[in-house]
RNA sequence: GGCGCAUUCGUCUAGUGGCCUAGGACGCCGCCCUCUCACGGCGGUAGCACGGGUUCGAAUCCCGUAUGCGCCUCCA
């Protein structure tokens, strides 16, 4: 397949003297790229950005998509965190290839490729670390995948510190050593890694190591404008996890973010979102990350699903959370709900009644004792018990009394759910059954 | 402060000089449907940050300003 858009034209050095720097390797497919979190909690949402736009390139253009656990800061390592990163992309579906690997394993190759550059006379030693030697004029520049071209002056860069005194290698050293030896090929991150690239640039042109093609991508914030990640507090994606979103939907919504197919679709599976994914269409500018538009994909996605599919993501999600409630009863509830909310989480504020018997709030029953002692009496004998019966004789009850559907109907939902906001009366009727039903009328007109 | 990046409805975005009196979506508002809540249908609200250029013509190109963000750590 043809790469449509931008000609492959590959990172360049430029200083002053005009000499070219390296000559891009990486213009032939297949890319790899790689995905590095640090360890230091759950996979924020920013995070799962980087890594799904990464994952869509390698796979669109049929390459490798790398994992890479960027650990070198031990004093901020979260036990597990690795683990359950790694699961939450399992979750949504963002396979990687080969094994995962850990910057600290490759400390010590670090340490070595610093030590050359030493021996070489590109790097010195500056009171126990070791430190690259950074140009003093002309600018260093590339072509970003996404921005263009960009250019800094060199004037300003410090030496890079490589090595710490202590012996370990900093970010700006490692990142560039193991994407060298990893051979990466585009290096997809965040904007705010932009003015490290310089460094990185410099690092792995005194390594002698070819250069990869970067792309940077814009960050998300939160509502209030605020950076959305793990430090500010936001959403990791366990949380969405719980709170009962679609992986399917995150992952459109994800997609959405920083990147658009034309003016108008936007509703992408995951094969294809990785059969139209491109750079190219990529945008440069922050996102605010929008709780509505997901919520409302959510739903679209949700109720987009067969009724089986529903209800088995809807008990898989409840077992998740440690509900143990009757499953049987959880497939018949699904078909009720699974036009009304948006996620599955919720399910047992909206239809728990179901599962649990409910204490209304007196200030919804008000008045309605005669109606509930009435409803009880249409509904004893009722045969058979089913949602179209169960209809027809509480409307006839309703004109009985003078009452519009939706007065008479209230007291009597409230009764039977325990709330002014429930799945359908009469099919909820129907599945709670009659006994359970006159019991909860028979509660709730004995209040009065 | 220096350097860098960004800037189209409240939000996500389409738009690469004329197809734009700027399109779609979420949200919001109204109407319809209706046993509640939703869904759905219909209609509406709202935007090219500002100022200069270039051009017959600019949301689109250039310059400046403003604002936001990032980096300037022996953090990642």
């Amino acid at each position: 397949m043809p790469r449509p858009g931008r000609s492959p034209c590959g990172s360049r050095l430029r200083s002053k003297d005009g000499r070219p720097g390296s000559p891009d390797y990486h213009s032939r497919v297949p890319p790899v790229v790689r995905f590095a979190p640090s360890p230091t909690g759950f996979l924020h949402i920013g995070g799962v950005h980087t890594a799904l736009f990464n994952w869509l390139y390698a796979r669109h253009e049929g390459g490798e998509f790398r994992l890479r656990i960027e650990n070198t800061d031990t004093s901020r390592e979260v036990a597990e965190a690795s683990e359950q990163i790694m699961e939450s992309l399992r979750w949504l579906g963002l396979d990687w290839d080969g094994e995962v690997t850990y910057q600290l394993d490759r400390m010590e190759r670090c340490k070595e490729e610093a030590e050359r550059l030493v021996a070489e006379g590109k790097a010195y030693e500056d009171e126990g670390a070791i430190r690259i030697r950074m140009p003093d004029e002309g600018s260093t520049s590339w072509e970003d995948l996404v921005r263009g071209h960009i250019e800094v002056p060199s004037e300003k860069l410090e030496d890079l510190v490589a090595v710490r005194a202590d012996g370990r290698p900093t970010y700006n050293f490692a990142s560039p050593v193991e994407d060298w030896l990893d051979g990466i090929t585009h290096v997809i991150r965040g904007e705010d890694h932009i003015s490290n690239t310089p460094k990185q640039i410099r690092v792995l042109e005194a390594l002698g190591a070819p250069l990869p093609e970067y792309a940077h991508l814009g960050n998300i914030y939160g509502p209030d404008g605020k950076k959305l990640s793990k430090r500010h507090g936001a959403v990791s994606v366990e949380e969405f996890r719980t709170a009962g979103y679609y992986a399917p939907a995150l992952l459109n919504y994800l997609a959405l973010l920083g990147w658009s197919y034309d003016d108008r679709t936007e509703i992408f599976s995951r094969d294809d979102l990785v059969r139209l994914f491109t750079l190219e269409r990529v945008g440069a500018s922050p996102a605010v990350f929008d709780y509505d538009k997901l919520n409302h994909l959510n739903g679209l996605y949700l109720r987009a699903l067969s009724p089986e599919e529903y209800a088995d993501a809807l008990l898989a999600w409840l077992r998740e959370q440690g509900y143990e409630w009757d499953e049987g009863l959880v497939k018949k509830a699904a078909p009720l709900v699974q036009e009304k909310i948006g996620t599955l989480g919720e399910f047992p504020a909206f239809a728990g009644f179901f599962f649990d018997r409910v204490a209304p709030d007196p200030a919804l029953l008000d008045g309605s004792g005669p109606l509930l002692a009435e409803a009880r009496s249409v509904l004893a004998d009722l045969e058979p018990f089913d949602s179209e019966r169960v209809e027809g004789s509480l409307r006839e009850l309703a004109e009985r009394q003078g009452l519009k559907p939706r007065q008479a109907f209230q007291p009597i939902r409230a009764a039977v759910t325990g709330s002014k906001i429930s799945p359908g009366l009469f099919e909820s009727i129907e599945l709670l059954g009659r006994e359970e039903t006159l019991a909860r009328l028979d509660a709730a007109a004995g209040g009065f």
